[in-house]
DNA sequence: AAGCATTTGTACGTATGTATT
DNA sequence: AAATACATACGTACAAATGCT
């Protein structure tokens, strides 16, 4: 004993080679958003592997949302901004696989949104409650003209919050989970019975927060948006699951 | 006007086509964890397409986690059960490549944990809370012997809380999260210099936290962690960004 | 505006190391 | 212990698509 310590090895893929080299000039900023890979052919020479392996490698890196290539482009795979779109598609899958129920991803809007409203009463902008207060001036108009520009008023009330709480990690979680939500419930919120009276409510839970806001009572504005987001979406929650979302009324 | 909307077709990869069945199959439940794929060249014969493609389809399913293959296999590549390394993935190179700050990462910490508390506090099972209070006793052992079990105890506590709120995405976010943090400032923790000091207020103000839930006043429990974990760790945190955290403290 | 060179997407064949039976 | 089936990796070839001249 007392002799080195060897770690296992573990044979590491070629095309993993590649893929953790380019990912690494990628987050170390070396290659930035919008600039070009060099063409396959290319390299495959400077990784000396085959072309078969850098396309894997490819494959991967686009799988996870940091290059993109075309068929046909002479300037190689593009470097691609961040999105949250790999975020969005392993909650989703989360959600289908995991059998992730409603109420646990309303409960998680319930957390998330609160926490942004709460962080927004104190941090925002005077022009951020200007658009909140314009969101909801739309949602009041789009109760007689359309059902769909009141969904969209909704999401950018929520966004413009969102971005108001001025974390970034809240904000795209938030935009993630709400679409999973949207699109759970899609069918459904379209043919409720008593859809206008949803939305004179949701309208009313809205200005309460808002004025809970201007007067800079942050945690009664959260526990509003709590409550408002409760009643939106308990009807489409089964009865029994009900009580693991008041657990969050105060 | 008035004749079908066509919608624009995008020329999608022979590769994706396979991704997409194979996902359809895992997702629908016809292939289950444990499972096993067809062999490379048993795709390529049901799916006629060659073996490169086969092989691409494989890396991207490999990449997105629902899948992996060992060389040499004779049973083909192995369908996983669902973990959350590919939300792990994405959020650290969200944490990574949008300089994602410390302070928004602790804060999205205090948001998670707070509301698992809250939760817990209602929902939990005697037995969760006995794992919780030996945790914490495992904590003050932990003060005199070494460091790395202080930080063990601390983990364990707050995953008994996460699972005790019974909601899996608060567990799963509180869990990828956390291990951001702490990877980020794993080498300051290690030497701070009124480290025991740390280690005791922390203990203290689990205790709290405990005491709180055993009174079965969740919002106090979960003010006292929010105060808590700002009390830890807002020493690693410039001065500038404080603000932003005491916004969360009622 | 059309054609050309280049690149990607796909296919097929082959060699090699590895895990299972 | 050998045989078998498999994944990994390489090389070549051709069609379709793209950007440039």
């Amino acid at each position: 004993m007392g002799g080195p310590r060897f770690e296992p090895v573990r044979a590491v893929r070629a095309y993993e080679r590649v893929v953790e080299q380019v990912e690494e000039a990628i987050e170390s900023g070396s290659l930035s958003p919008g600039e070009r890979l060099p063409s396959e052919r290319e390299l495959m020479v400077q990784f000396s592997v085959s072309r078969s392996t850098v396309r894997e490698a490819l494959r991967v890196l686009q799988a996870r949302g940091l290059v993109r290539s075309r068929p046909g482009d002479p300037n190689g795979a593009e470097v691609l901004p961040f999105s949250p779109a790999t975020l969005h598609k392993s909650m989703t899958t989360l959600a289908r696989v995991e059998e992730l129920s409603l109420a646990e991803l309303v409960q998680f809007r319930m957390v998330l949104d609160s926490s942004a409203i709460l962080l927004a009463a104190r941090l925002r902008t005077d022009a951020q409650f200007a658009e909140m207060e314009s969101a909801v001036a739309r949602m009041r108009a789009a109760v007689e003209t359309g059902q769909d520009s009141f969904g969209e008023a909704d999401v950018a009330f929520h966004d413009v919050v969102a971005r108001a709480s001025g974390n970034k990690l809240i904000q795209i979680c938030t935009d993630v989970v709400r679409s999973i939500v949207l699109k759970l419930i899609s069918e459904k919120i379209a043919d409720a019975p008593d859809r206008e009276a949803l939305m004179r409510q949701s309208i009313r839970h809205h200005e309460e927060v808002l004025a809970a806001m201007r007067a800079g009572d942050g945690p009664l504005a959260a526990r509003l948006s709590r409550k408002a987001m409760y009643d939106y979406y308990a009807g489409y929650i089964p009865a029994a699951e009900h009580p693991t979302l008041t657990a969050l009324l105060d």
